[in-house]
RNA sequence: GGUGUCAUAGCUCAGUUGGUAGAGCAAAGGACUGAAAAUCCUUGUGUCCCCGGUUCGAUUCCUGGUGACACCA
C-alpha cells in the first residue's frame, strides 16, 4: 500500500502558514449565536463575499471595483488562472489589474503542479483564517463551480491518489477497456456502482483508484453515499458568513462578449502563449479551452480561423455548463454587470 | 431567350418503388465529491419552394409558376 489513508490534517497541506481556522474562531457556530447576541456577534462576524458567474460575464472588472470599496484583497476561484503562464487564454487579470488589489490564487502554480478542489478548499480556509484578522469582508471571485462549492460546503475527506495508482488504472483501461473495470467496481463497491454514471470513464476510474489505494469502497468516503451531489452532502460549518453574488447577462449578450474576447485573445498573442506551453500539452492544466484549439493549429491540423470558431463554440458550451450549475444554487443573488447599483447596495450594507 | 439539373431542420445533405421524413454540424436541456475550462448523459414538427392536377392518399408522379446553378444561344 503506497499511501495509507491520511488524516484530514495531513491531507490538507497548505502553502499558507498560520493557525488553523478553529484557533482563530472559537465559536463553532457563529451564525446560530448571531440571532441571540446580535450586537456583540456582529462585531466579530466575518463575511466571505463570493462574486461568481459564467466566463466573460465581467467578473474581473467588477471585482476590482468591489475590492476598492471593501478594501479587500481578491481571492481567485478559477481552476486555470491558478497556473503561471496561462494568462491570455484564461483571461487572467493583467499586471495593471493585479497591481490594483492584492490577489491570491492567480498565477501561483506551475503547469506541472497537481491541484484539486480539495486542496483549494484547504488553502482558502487557511488563508481566510489569516486575512480575517485584518478584514471583516473578503472577496472571492471566479467561475470554477466545484471550487466554489468546496469552499462553501466543504468536500469529503478522500485520499489523494498516488501517481502510481493513477497510472496503473490508466494502463488497465487502455489495455482492456472499461468493461472489466466496471465488473470490478461492482464487486469492490456495489453501492457506488448502483448510483454511478457507468459511461463516465473518468469517474469509474477514480472510484477504483480509491478502492485500490485504500482497500475500502469509494462510497464509504462519501458523507452521503445516497446523495449524488456535493452541495447536499458534505455541508461543513464555516466560521464566517458566506454571501454569493451572481453575475449574469442575456444569453445573446454573453455569447457576443465571448466571441469578441476570443478574437481579442488571438490578437493579443494566444498562439505564441500556446507555443511556449506546447511541451506541457499533456498536463491537466493545459486540458483547457483555448489551448487545446491552439495546439491543433500548431500541429498543422487546423487553420487559425477554424480554431477560433471552435474556441468560441467551446467557450459557449463551458459558459452554459456554468450557468446550469449556478442556476440550481438557491443561495445566489443575481445581478446584471451593466447595472451594478443594486449589487453595490448589498455590499454597502455589509 | 432555349435546354437541363436542383429546391427537404438554423447550415450541409440523405430519403420516402406514393402511406406526411433522418444523419452530421450548429443549437437546447441535464448530471457532477481530490483531473472540474475536466468528464459524461439526453433532445430533431420541419408550410419536404408555391398554385393546381392524378390518386382513397402527393413531400414523392404530372402541368404551370418562382428561385438557384450549369450548359447552349
Amino acid at each position: 500500500m503506497p499511501s495509507p489513508a491520511a488524516s484530514p490534517a495531513s491531507v490538507h497541506t497548505s502553502p499558507v502558514s498560520g493557525p488553523s481556522p478553529a484557533s482563530v474562531h472559537t465559536s463553532p457556530a457563529p451564525l446560530a449565536a448571531c440571532s441571540v447576541h446580535r450586537d456583540c456577534v456582529a462585531m466579530k462576524e466575518k463575511t466571505l463575499l463570493i462574486l461568481l458567474g459564467p466566463t466573460a460575464v465581467g467578473k474581473t472588472a467588477l471585482a476590482l471595483e468591489l475590492a476598492d470599496r471593501l478594501r479587500s484583497p481578491i481571492l481567485g476561484a478559477d481552476s486555470r488562472q491558478l497556473y503561471r503562464g496561462l494568462t491570455i487564454g484564461t483571461a487572467a487579470p493583467t499586471p495593471e489589474q493585479l497591481a490594483r488589489a492584492k490577489h491570491y490564487f492567480v498565477g501561483t502554480l506551475d503547469v506541472t503542479d497537481y491541484y484539486s478542489a480539495a486542496r483549494y478548499e484547504a488553502d482558502v480556509m487557511a488563508l481566510t483564517a489569516q486575512l480575517f484578522r485584518d478584514h471583516d469582508t473578503l472577496l472571492l471571485t471566479g467561475g470554477s463551480m466545484m471550487y466554489i462549492d468546496a469552499v462553501c460546503h466543504g468536500i469529503d475527506d478522500i485520499p489523494t491518489i498516488s501517481p502510481e495508482t493513477r497510472e496503473l488504472l490508466r494502463q488497465r483501461y487502455e489495455a482492456d477497456g472499461l468493461e472489466p473495470l466496471l465488473a470490478e467496481l461492482r464487486l469492490l463497491d456495489p453501492a457506488y456502482y448502483a448510483q454511478a454514471d457507468l459511461r463516465n470513464t473518468r469517474r469509474i476510474l477514480h472510484a477504483l483508484e480509491v478502492c485500490y489505494q485504500t482497500g475500502r469502497p469509494f462510497s464509504t468516503f462519501r458523507s452521503a453515499p445516497t446523495s449524488s451531489s456535493l452541495r447536499t452532502a458534505a455541508r461543513k460549518e464555516r466560521p464566517f458568513r458566506i454571501l454569493k453574488l451572481g453575475l449574469r447577462r442575456d444569453r445573446a449578450d454573453l455569447f457576443d462578449r465571448i466571441n469578441r474576447r476570443v478574437d481579442q485573445m488571438l490578437a493579443d498573442g494566444l498562439l505564441d502563449e500556446a507555443r511556449r506551453l506546447l511541451p506541457f500539452r499533456h498536463e491537466n492544466a493545459l486540458n483547457t479551452v483555448g489551448y487545446k484549439e491552439m495546439f491543433q493549429v500548431l500541429d498543422g491540423n487546423w487553420t487559425l480561423d477554424f480554431a477560433a470558431e471552435r474556441m468560441k463554440k467551446n467557450t459557449r458550451v463551458y459558459a452554459k455548463k456554468q450557468m446550469t450549475w449556478f442556476q440550481r444554487d438557491p443561495d445566489i443573488q443575481w445581478f446584471y454587470p451593466d447595472d451594478p447599483a443594486p449589487l453595490f447596495d448589498v455590499v454597502r450594507k455589509l
